[in-house]
DNA sequence: ACCTGACATCGACGCTTGTCAATACGATGC
DNA sequence: GCATCGTATTGACAAGCGTCGATGTCAGGT
């Protein structure tokens, strides 16, 4: 649960999706299925550097830090997050792969010229 | 639950995501986090007239009929998929409106090149 | 050695979700 | 009118999920 395939290049349209293929899509989505986990990743991908300290994260949200640090971890396992101790800190940056492998769901289907 | 602002261009990077479009993106979604839901959005979109038949759609499955018209609800009630009624069969159409607005929020992030 | 601060994990709690069997609804054909 | 077929809805159930408080772990500082 810690090196998914990272669902490559999948058409949505085009040719219908196998099971396979659906079943290890949905977990990647199903990750990108919570509005903190949203923010949490527009966070990390929006910053400067980025990646983002736990810490500054914690501050964004009216959560528990325990509720944060689950959030994190299931965007890490799925392969959207990297995690990096430095010190006592822990930071999290953004897989790109991980999100070009999502883009290519949908940018194959928007090209049925309605 | 049946007319959605359907969650236009959100970025991700760029700028952080508020709480709103997060909220607004995140059912969207939800809705595509489901194998099976998956599966019934693109045999839909990649069938050749781009819309399918509940009938069709459920030898497709080894899942009840009802269980497929759930799942068809679902996608239906975030604005996914067009229903329309004809004769006695229904057929499901993509909306590629919808499909564009998700393919939106991925698009702007594999701008990092890695 | 001790305390403190940053983060993860555990256990528990309500709420949501996927699935089914059963039933209801509406259109078609006899 | 009645039986039939296609689809939706209902009610129920187990499983999963988001959240929290409490506790654990590990690194620095004193």
């Amino acid at each position: 649960m810690s090196d998914p395939g990272l669902a490559c290049c999948t058409p949505l349209s085009g040719t219908a999706m196998s099971t396979e293929q659906a079943e290890q899509v949905a977990p990647l989505l199903k990750a990108l299925a919570d509005p903190v986990r949203l923010r949490l990743l527009s966070l990390i991908a929006s910053s400067t550097t980025g990646e983002a300290c736990v810490c500054d994260l914690n501050d964004a949200f009216d959560l528990t830090q325990a509720t944060i640090s689950h959030h994190l971890k299931v965007l890490h396992s799925v392969g959207l997050l990297d995690r990096e101790k430095r010190g006592v800190w822990v930071y999290y940056a953004v897989r790109p792969e991980a999100l070009t492998a999502v883009a290519g769901l949908f940018q194959t289907a928007s090209l049925t010229p309605a």
